[in-house]
DNA sequence: AATATATGTAAGCAAGTACTTGCTTTGGAG
DNA sequence: CTCCAAAGCAAGTACTTGCTTACATATATT
């Protein structure tokens, strides 16, 4: 007997493929089944539907998206070492999950519960970062004039910028490799906030 | 004799509006024509096809971009005051055409020539920000130290990261105000720029 | 009044697509 | 060997969608 898990994978991994090149609506059944090699009525029968699909690969993301605040932990409390930790895991993250992320951002009307998903990664960063820079605030590594909320919308907007950019845009021109994002950008934003 | 111009641009503000909501697959020649209150033939007596619309969309699109470099010349040679304008500039340009730029950026594959032509918006902007910087050190208003390119994009990154955030996420928690994004973030990333 | 241009109306076609149904094949577990 | 769950295969249905065709209507210009 084949096992069922893995040819739902296949069928999964297809998709979401198939969904970052074409979008949903350009992503067929047939074409899912052909790249997954399974008969297109094996993918009606695993997910009942077509929203079905998208419906099982949310899921997998929403788990992953709750171990995210643990790394709360894992802070030196030096400003640039973390905010690297975290822009590094914010990337591993947002790459790991690019296709379904594309789809919270271009299927906005048809799927809002996923759109509601993926702005969470936002909104998660957001509380992980104000509540990083409390803390430092507190241990006088920071200076009190610092507006915490705006400071950690910064952060998000590079990092999402950035991101976007890359994955969004083919040309060279603003091609940017990862390492030097983290250690210019991440660093001179880090040192910023230090000098304030 | 009704205006011919006139039924073609009611055609692509409808098309335009559609699209932003439904992505460019999810909005159907029918549609585009009852919210223009148009005919669904007239759709193709104008544009021949679907992908005509676009096409003629983008026409204004582009030619308006060509403009964008002028505004080098209105430059005070101060940094905080001349980073705003640039911003500014930005936003009310890419909120225009906030419709062609989500197709630019969703429809990859099945558009590659508009997201060619959304991609030189901050390409266009690089260059720009470079020149800036660049005449800004001549003049000694800018540590030698700095490097023009990773800042060029640090501010394109938080400029369209911002965008974005604000147009694809409905959440409140992330929705920032404009003209505090103007005062609080160009401002600080001016200010760190200088204090290098 | 006559002409030309822009649009409306009605009907429909061809292709694609999500999804169904009924039947057959496969291969591991008892 | 038998049973059964999982998957393949073939054919088809219902519906949507881009686009066409043929004809009627309105209005500005000559």
């Amino acid at each position: 007997m084949v096992d069922a898990n893995q040819t739902a994978e296949k069928i999964i991994a297809a998709f979401l493929e198939l969904v970052q090149e074409k979008g949903y609506k350009g992503t067929t059944t047939r074409a899912i089944s052909e790249k997954a090699n399974v008969n297109e009525v094996t993918i009606f029968r695993h997910f009942g539907n077509k929203k079905g699909i998208i419906k099982a690969a949310v899921q997998t993301f929403s788990s992953r998206m709750q171990l995210l605040p643990i790394i709360e932990h894992d802070m030196a409390w030096d400003l640039e070492s973390d905010l690297l930790t975290i822009a590094k895991l914010y990337h591993s993250f947002v790459t790991k999950y690019e296709a379904l992320i594309l789809i919270g951002i271009r299927e906005t009307v048809d799927f809002p519960e996923i759109n509601e998903e993926v702005a969470q990664i936002p909104i998660k960063l957001k509380t992980i970062i104000i509540n990083y820079l409390s803390e430092m605030k507190k241990r006088g590594k920071l200076a009190e004039k610092i507006n915490i909320e705006i400071q950690a919308m910064n952060f998000i907007w590079l990092n999402f910028g950035y991101f976007l950019t890359q994955t969004r845009f083919k040309d060279t021109e603003l091609k940017i490799p990862k390492e030097t994002f983290f250690k210019e950008s991440i660093i001179f934003f880090a040192e910023a906030l230090k000098a304030q």
